[in-house]
RNA sequence: GGUGGGGUAGCUCAGCUGGUUAGAGCGCGGGAUUCAUAACCCCGAGGUCGGGAGUUCAAUUCUCCCCCCCACCA
């Protein structure tokens, strides 16, 4: 079918390497992302779906302390639980990759003396907290002490909770490291590279006044930090687990203890996981990146959680605008909100909510992401329970779609022998059946344009609900008894439906809609998105053509489970 | 504290630039049906659209104030 082609280069946020990844993670960036690509590439567009882990910063060393064990390993280890839980919910990644990785040091490095080039980069000297117990300099978060506003004896080195002062960690009185305990502490000089981010400032406004498809969300964000100004930002720190800050290609003098600073070089990642991709398939990554290699045909789409709106929209595209080099910018954007567990937050510590390696153990990943997707935070955050998860699944999987499917294809086993039957001409019914499959596809097509997952969501299962109804007038187990020629238009209007259904479900939930494709025989290259205009798909199926009614697709979630998930995951309201 | 997003039927949510009896799914009540995972289909009952004031012929939809919830604050 000639269609015009698109390229779309997809990246959903990088999750933190710092453990596994809750259902709200999860459902705000990695899952919308992969529903879009498995859609565009069901259209027939060149995607590239892009994921990473994000390695570096202060969390993971500390967390690796606590596990015993050096940052390497213990980055090795959380990547692959990541990876193998992305996995499990059928992510697909052209590829997963690592922030610590080697294409990322060298395009964050070269990014930095690009910009240093431009006279965007500046060494200054601060003071700063050094913990000689803990031999190292503290984050301002991980100093704490007396506020100098107002006495409150455990404010943190950023900011007094007590009084909401801002402050500065050297300000504090009895400073203490949060890491150790130790009060052996002093401010240090140090000296670090700033990203002078207010020179770009009207660039990026100008940039962001014609982004006017970006959604609310994104745009008001990215103005409410223009508006209060950007600033200089420091964008290294001094650590020994990340990215070497260079000069010349060579280790930068007097930067040898200090790498740079996870902000900087994380949305780098993009571009380093499209490279580590690049290498590993022999592909070639800079027609996906650079305008001056091809690039400028693509589409850059990105899905993040609304707290890295700020940094998509403004501080990344300093780095990348302020390089002068024709790299590609993000065309769309799409922000979500929170999934909350009963209203509250998700938590380890306190046993609240589902984190998605344990959600696999309970289910398979087409129920998650069908609930996650269909009730998707997209205009505010949204509550996740385990009663209405339940109830989702059990109404719109398996009574809706999978009982269409069951009912459909054993009724044509028993009576017409497992093939679509010959016979009879459309009428009324059908006709009607195929308008309003007509109408919602291209309602459902456009919102699995403009990202709306849960509008989406709606419309499919509105489009399976059509089949029951069709089915209910139709009864074919009544016609058969006096016009086996009726019958057998019904039996074939429904088995085309039940493929059609499947394809229209690949994007949501990929493995059930597999199982009913292979079961009903329908080859690949007929699984692609439909048109509305095609009314060929309601005789796709060759008449005659055998099938295997599929084992029922969705078992039902009893009371009894979520009884027994509530007690082990905490749920009602604990907080 | 600042900024942003929310407060709409029992529950989770839709409701562009103001305008006939405010919508959906679930849940609930009734009916129909028997092909099907006690499933499906039809009908129905449920809401002073957070509170107050204002603009307007007319406000859930605009303005202001207040009260709650959530997130972010480099």
């Amino acid at each position: 079918m000639p269609e015009i082609m698109a390229r779309y280069l997809i990246t959903s946020a990088l999750p933190y390497i710092n453990g596994v990844k809750h259902l709200g993670n999860l459902a705000g960036s990695m899952l919308p992302a992969d529903v879009h690509a498995r859609f565009r590439r069901l259209q027939g567009h060149e995607v590239l779906y892009i994921c990473a882990t994000d390695e570096h910063g202060t969390p993971a060393e500390l967390a690796a302390a606590e596990a015993g064990q050096d940052v390497r390993t213990y980055c090795n280890e959380q990547f692959v639980i990541q990876r193998d839980a992305c996995a499990g919910f059928k992510l697909s990644f052209d590829h997963f990759g690592r922030s610590s990785n080697p294409p990322n040091h060298r395009l964050t490095q070269a990014f930095c003396e690009a910009l240093e080039k431009n006279g965007l980069i500046e060494e200054r000297v601060t003071k700063q907290i050094y913990s000689v117990d803990d031999k190292r300099f503290l984050p301002d978060r991980y100093v704490e002490g007396t506020c100098p506003v107002c006495g409150f004896e455990r404010a943190r080195g950023d900011q007094c909770d007590n009084c909401g002062s801002l402050l500065d960690p050297v300000d504090l009185k009895n400073p203490r490291s949060k890491i150790s305990g130790s009060t052996n502490v002093e401010a240090r000089d140090t000296a670090h590279l700033f990203l002078l981010q207010p020179k770009m400032q009207d660039r990026i406004r100008a940039w962001v006044d014609k982004a006017t498809d970006w959604p609310q969300l994104a745009r008001s964000i990215a103005y409410k930090w223009l508006d209060e100004g950007l600033i200089d930002r420091a964008i290294t720190r001094d650590l020994s687990w990340g990215i070497k800050v260079t000069k010349d290609g060579k280790p930068r003098p007097g930067f040898e203890g200090k790498v740079f600073y996870v902000w900087f070089d994380a949305p780098v990642e993009y571009i380093g996981s499209t490279v580590e991709w690049a290498e590993s398939t022999g592909a070639d990554w800079e027609r996906w990146w650079r305008e001056d290699k091809g690039a400028s045909d693509v589409t850059y789409v990105q899905f993040m959680g609304k707290d890295n709106v700020a940094f998509h929209t403004v501080s990344f595209p300093v780095t990348i605008m302020g390089s002068g080099e024709p790299w590609k910018l993000v065309d769309r954007l799409k922000a979500f909100n929170w999934v909350t567990w009963y209203g509250g937050k998700f938590s380890t510590s306190e046993k609240r909510g589902i984190f998605m390696d344990q959600a696999l153990e309970l289910l398979p990943s087409d129920y998650w992401r069908w609930y996650l997707m269909a009730n998707a935070p997209e205009s505010s955050d949204a509550a996740f329970t385990l009663e209405q998860f339940q109830q989702t699944v059990n109404a719109d999987l398996a009574n809706v779609f999978g009982n269409f499917v069951n009912r459909i294809t054993r009724f044509a086993a028993s009576k017409f022998d497992s093939a679509v039957p010959d016979g009879g001409e459309p009428g009324e019914a059908e006709e009607k059946l195929a308008k309003e499959f007509a109408d919602r596809l291209k309602t459902l097509t456009q919102c699995h344009e403009q990202m709306e997952m849960r509008k989406a969501a709606a419309e499919l299962r509105a489009i399976w609900v059509a089949g029951n109804e069709y089915l209910q007038v139709a009864a074919p187990w009544t016609a058969i008894k006096t016009d086996r020629d009726k019958a057998a238009v019904g039996v074939r209007t429904g088995l085309n439906a039940v493929a059609l259904f499947a394809i229209l479900a690949q994007p949501f939930i990929p493995d059930a809609a597999k199982a009913v494709l292979d079961a009903m025989g329908v080859p690949d290259e007929n699984r692609t998105w439909p048109k509305p205009e095609d009314v060929g798909v309601w005789d796709a199926l060759p008449r005659g053509h055998a099938f295997t009614p599929p084992d029922v697709l969705f078992k039902k979630i009893e009371d009894a489970d979520v009884a027994a998930w509530t007690e082990r995951f905490g749920g009602v309201d604990g907080a």
